[in-house]
DNA sequence: GTCTATAAAGTGATAGAC
DNA sequence: GTCTATCACTTTATAGAC
């Protein structure tokens, strides 16, 4: 495993925290400069000088947030496979192992608090490949080939394209559950286990084992097909 | 059921589908008056002429898109309702009316491409629900709760917060289905089936009924923890 | 490295002619 | 209803003093 030891200097980590509090509460559309210098306490001229350009810092704070959690889901899986040699791995210990990272609760270089972590980690993984920093589109790269792979030798009767959608589709879960239900909380009220980190992740586990491995086969749908509405609607 | 009749004029039309079209493309917070008025040849002053204000444009926008869906999941779990008594019903039926209608093909009031309506639906369903409509917060309010008792029927063994959990997860998924997989397309190439609609609601009703039936119990989790990086990084 | 001042372009909104 | 011109403000970025 690689590891930085370039040291980086406090405004720009206090810069990053500020942008990615910012980011976690508002999405990366709606954050200024601006916004960010002031909650730094910074000057506006900052930004630029430590980062060259407001799409510089964020790069640098998506990279930051993200390589940690690429490279601990590499070194997961090979772990794994030192582990059991060459046999196809338990589906439960693969997703513990790809999906554990995204938890991160520390960050040796950053003073985000883990739920600011969590949500800027589920608004990068809804980002489209391109949005993301050259290194990381390499490195996700990597993470899915060598999961695909893991997870085709213990699915074997799934093909390709239906292991990625279900893989896909546990990606939008795992958002789910960085986000959590606050943005719901208005139709569903409280919900009391909501901060307990470690049932959501098991939660998580569970339900995404259940929809890799029961998720049914290719012809077993139903009948019903989706409708569209009957009316006539205005507004 | 309610059904609409105040006319519609073309050139707002013209607006909401143009800024329905930016919107599934680049989100909500990136896309600007100018940006729609160019796309809809209307002059930059046409919003707020018809809309009042950009919010405006954006909340009449999304009740456009939004509220057929809502109408169409309630009248679904009503004609279920009636035609199977106060008996407990098939999960795959609750969730076929609840999902279906998040894939309408056509919109009688809406030039918009099917493909543009599902990515416009699937930003929605990210929304918090503060950001939507009065309206849409009180008839998605309905939707959740109605949906939730149904499915507490049929799923008597789950607690009210687990339940909340898993259909927040099956959003989760719904959205992945919605979006697609050409954001990771550079990651894993190009998916056959992507566009066909039918295999892709179906492999959802597959994927959300495991996910809310076979996801285990409170106290199944694996032992295994999520864990944080061991090294240190920089950046 | 920090900070102010300012440039250059973009933003939502409005007044008023047509 | 359409359109131009314009206002007041914000945006990113940069120049240059300290």
């Amino acid at each position: 495993m690689r590891s930085y030891t370039i040291p980086t200097s406090k405004a720009k980590l206090k810069l990053l925290d500020s942008v990615e509090l910012l980011v976690s509460q508002k999405g990366f559309d709606a954050v200024s400069v601006r916004d960010v210098t002031q909650l730094a306490k910074a000057n506006v001229a900052s930004v630029n000088y430590h980062f060259g350009s407001r799409d510089g810092m964020m790069a640098l704070m998506i990279s930051r947030r993200m390589s940690p959690i690429h490279e601990e889901q590499l070194k997961g899986l090979n772990l794994l496979e030192k582990k059991r040699g060459n046999k196809s791995l338990p589906l439960e210990e693969l997703l513990s192992a790809l999906l554990g990272p995204l938890f991160m609760k520390e960050h040796p270089k950053s003073g985000s608090k883990p739920e600011v972590m969590r949500q800027c980690v589920a608004r990068i993984l809804a980002l489209s490949v391109d949005a993301l920093p050259q290194p990381l589109q390499e490195s996700g790269s990597l993470v899915w080939s060598n999961y695909l792979k893991a997870l085709g030798k213990c699915l074997k009767e799934l093909g390709r394209e239906e292991l990625v959608w279900r893989l896909h589709m546990v990606t939008g879960t795992a958002i789910q559950t960085l986000v959590g239900t606050d943005p719901i909380e208005a139709w569903v009220g409280k919900i009391p286990g909501d901060q307990e980190l470690e049932s959501r992740f098991s939660r998580l586990l569970r339900l995404a084992s259940a929809m890799m491995r029961e998720g049914g086969m290719i012809g077993s749908q139903i009948e019903d097909k989706p409708k569209g509405p009957q009316g006539t609607f205005d507004f």
